[in-house]
DNA sequence: CCGCTTCAATAGTGTTATCAATAGGGCGGT
DNA sequence: ACCGCCCTATTGATAACACTATTGAAGCGG
């Protein structure tokens, strides 16, 4: 699912190795690296190195200077939002922690988004919405879930662009990486939840209607329904999945997999 | 005040003027540099050229192919979140639309922010939050102007990192952006609104006091009105475009420079 | 004994030359 | 008209070298 960066070049791989592993807090801060050791540890040529770090250095996780080396910064200074940080930290032992923040990050964005695309959006674009809204509820009463996740996954993206603001549109992709994850690591109910569908409905005609208020505390449901999954159901990690007493599926208990994103 | 990228590093002066030409939109989507090209018009070695170009495309803003050349790709796939990127269109063209668009994701995120803060921070954090606030209204009243932005800027930060949610963090330096970019282009009044200092001393105070939703509301009335300040007063813009109708900076009507976010 | 200056070792920075690999477009065949 | 092959433009990668900034320590003087 979650295509990882071109492996075609060289560059891209050492930095799939490295990015990973100072996300990860494995190195770090002011661990120091030396070109030279790259150059021997990847086998690769100093140009390529080098390609690696400056694609490190503007994601602002390392630095390099001469005579000191490729320092490794505090994660305080690290560009969270580059999509491919993100990527990293959920690939790794931080992934829990990430989810929470990425999640809080959709709990304030998502709701004046929908409100947003409720005031601006073309009849076309209203009733394209409606319908994709209708597909998704389908395809997902059908138990198809990887085809919801999809759905799901476009119908946030397309509400995030009817939005009007670029910053609301540019987060699109860090909602569908959290959606992916989410189902990735079965944090999803075999079938989404009634309600969750019920209120993405709400979503889809309050936008339809020109209700900004309305379609605001729709969404405002949906993410803090998720999050209080998140928050309460409690880290249920450690590893990649479901931590101790991993709730069986169908004695959903509260806080088992319950939200539909 | 806004420091520029290094430019000590020779890529880092390419990227100077490649990247701000294309965030400005002079090159743009499927414009085709090649590497020889931008070798000849700027005077560097291929090597240089080269990661400058990896850079440019860690953000987004252009894939590079063999046989094809450096292509620009469409504003939708940029990393709009990339610091850089947003420097770079603050200072084009479309400054204005990038204001707008940071207001945006700053009144979605900065209230809740300050909720969590509200539940979050310690009592030391909070002491000196306050403390914060305090020398912030006093420099405000004595119209240092440059002092003030800085603690403004500082009290926005701090409540963004007691968030407890790295996210939220990591937009600090964009907001710091932002509110110096208002100062920047004569956006603010000469001393900071009353009304203003008092609700800065409502959140600080309600965070202070361990009550999430008065800090939320306090914080959504400080970015409101900022907001409201942009859209409604329309672009009294120093740069190069105010938009249509562009209204005459000396007439300030109803949502002339107003705020103190 | 402390502090300033000087110097040299040590990285990254930048250049050039050269070869390998890829992919787009044209050419020819069917 | 369509398909597939080949040609070549352009990026990808390597190596070897000269340049430069930084820093830590030696040396000098107060």
């Amino acid at each position: 699912m979650s295509r990882e960066s071109d492996h075609r070049t060289l560059h891209n791989r050492v930095l799939a190795e490295l990015g990973p592993a100072i996300a990860a807090g494995r190195y770090g801060p002011d661990h120091v690296f030396t070109l030279d050791g790259l150059v021997r540890e990847f086998g690769v040529s100093r140009t390529v190195a080098r390609e690696a770090v400056r694609v490190l250095e503007s994601m602002r996780l390392v630095v390099s200077r001469p005579r000191t080396g490729v320092r490794v910064r505090p994660r305080s200074e690290w560009s969270v939002f580059d999509p491919q940080l993100i990527r990293w930290r959920l690939a790794g032992p931080g992934r829990l922690e990430q989810l929470r923040s990425l999640n809080g990050l959709r709990a304030a964005v998502e709701p004046p988004a929908a409100a947003a695309a409720a005031r601006l959006a073309s009849a076309e674009e209203r009733a394209a919405l409606v319908d994709l809204e209708r597909r998704m509820a389908a395809t997902g009463r059908r138990g198809d879930l990887e085809g919801f996740l999809e759905l799901d996954i476009a119908f946030h993206r397309r509400i995030l662009e009817l939005s009007g603001n670029d910053m609301f549109a540019g987060l699109s992709g860090v909602v569908a990486e959290v959606l992916a994850g989410r189902t990735e690591h079965s944090l999803m109910p075999p079938t989404p939840r009634p309600e969750a569908l019920c209120l993405h409905r709400h979503v889809a005609s309050a936008i339809d209607g020109g209700l900004p208020q309305v379609a605001e505390a729709a969404m405002r449901a949906i993410v803090d329904e998720v999050v209080e999954a998140l928050e309460g159901g409690g880290g249920a990690d450690g590893g990649r999945d479901l931590g101790p007493g991993g709730t069986d599926p169908g004695a959903q208990g509260p806080g088992g997999p319950t939200a539909a994103g």
